[in-house]
DNA sequence: GTCTATACGCCGATAGAC
DNA sequence: GTCTATCGGCGTATAGAC
């Protein structure tokens, strides 16, 4: 249980093969290219370096590795909060620590975004790590709305909006094939992002 | 070949038994609920009321049946074009008429978006109705800025922000659970997008 | 054209040797 | 703990009767 790292109670951990970090690693790469359903667990163990039986010895079956992907994940979401009576500054870091998760794991995202689209039957467990973002940024919109800083007609779609914005905040190589890699440092990004929400969403001319 | 509707000739159309139209109806509804892989083509012939073999037999297998869905839309982007020369009018039309198709097929468009994020094998045959979106996008992104009336960084992330609004601009049922479908017509919902997405790419005054 | 029955491959999981 | 070999199930596609 918990947060096993494999050699328990070794000191020694540099150098010393860890099988479940190895499937891990593989698993959050195949699973974010290929999707869960189109990774098998022969690629899995081939990719990691381990025999076909190491998935359901360590982890009890190709379900709880997708899981345990997201322990840390849960984990820092869990404990972050904003202070609603500043909701400008609140929306604002939101967006910044949004962004910038994104570029620190992309896979992880990108995997969770998939699951999303596909309604996934894992998202039942991964509840816990998707609706309290969603609730906390209604919330700061909300907050924002009555303060009088933050402006829309719908709740809902402007926390669509906002949610659109962000997970597209990332290129996709599919769909800019031309340009490749933008040289721009996640801080960057997060700045470009508060821009177009927050004018988004004061709208000063009607057009 | 071609837009057969399976009684080719017949001038009499009602209350004909139309097989293919059946199965080309299921698996719109259950790609769109349960994704590509995750629909079986017993399901699909389950559901269509006819018996397993008619999927091989009238489309050559399940992927045709995926691609057949798609013609359609195939037929209707390819004609579409924008008048650059007031590219704020074009930016206008441009998102009024994907929200309004999103609200006419959203079985479509959510299969389309799934496939997008699974980078699925069959987005290859895909290109022909995707990428024409984001290359007018982009080119009427890039036709306001020069004439002013559009305002931004990088075209790339425009696009992606542009692009995120639209597609986060329906409802998801899983994300919003409490709030039921809101009763907002199309024309209103590509009204919140575009004042949103303008307002979001005029930042007149920097926060 | 449409059906039922079946072939064949691939997947996830496990048994059992080491 | 890790391996190889194998089981049972399910998915797609097809053969063959009607």
């Amino acid at each position: 249980m918990g947060i096993s790292n494999g050699n328990d109670g070794q000191i020694e951990q540099i150098a010393i093969k860890d099988v479940k970090n190895d499937i891990l690693k593989a698993a959050k790469s195949l699973f974010a290219t290929k999707g869960f359903e189109g990774t098998t667990v022969r690629q899995l163990c081939d990719k990691a370096g381990v025999s076909l039986a190491l998935v359901s010895y360590h982890f009890g079956g190709k379900d709880n590795v997708f899981y345990a992907l997201f322990e840390p994940l849960d984990r820092n979401f869990k404990n972050m909060t904003y202070d609603l009576t500043v909701a400008e500054k609140a929306l604002r870091d939101f967006i910044r620590s949004f962004v910038i998760y994104r570029y620190e794991e992309p896979e992880l995202i990108h995997i969770l975004q998939q699951e999303l689209m596909m309604r996934s039957p894992r998202l039942d467990k991964l509840k816990n790590v998707i609706l309290p973002s969603w609730q906390q940024l209604r919330s700061i919109l909300e907050a924002g709305k009555l303060e009088g800083t933050i402006q829309f007609d719908s709740v809902q779609f402007a926390v669509n909006f906002v949610m659109g914005t962000l997970i597209f905040s990332l290129n996709d190589s599919f769909l800019n094939p031309s340009e490749s890699d933008q040289d721009i440092t996640s801080e960057q990004a997060a700045g470009l992002v508060i821009r177009f929400v927050f004018n988004g969403l004061n709208p000063t001319v009607i057009k």
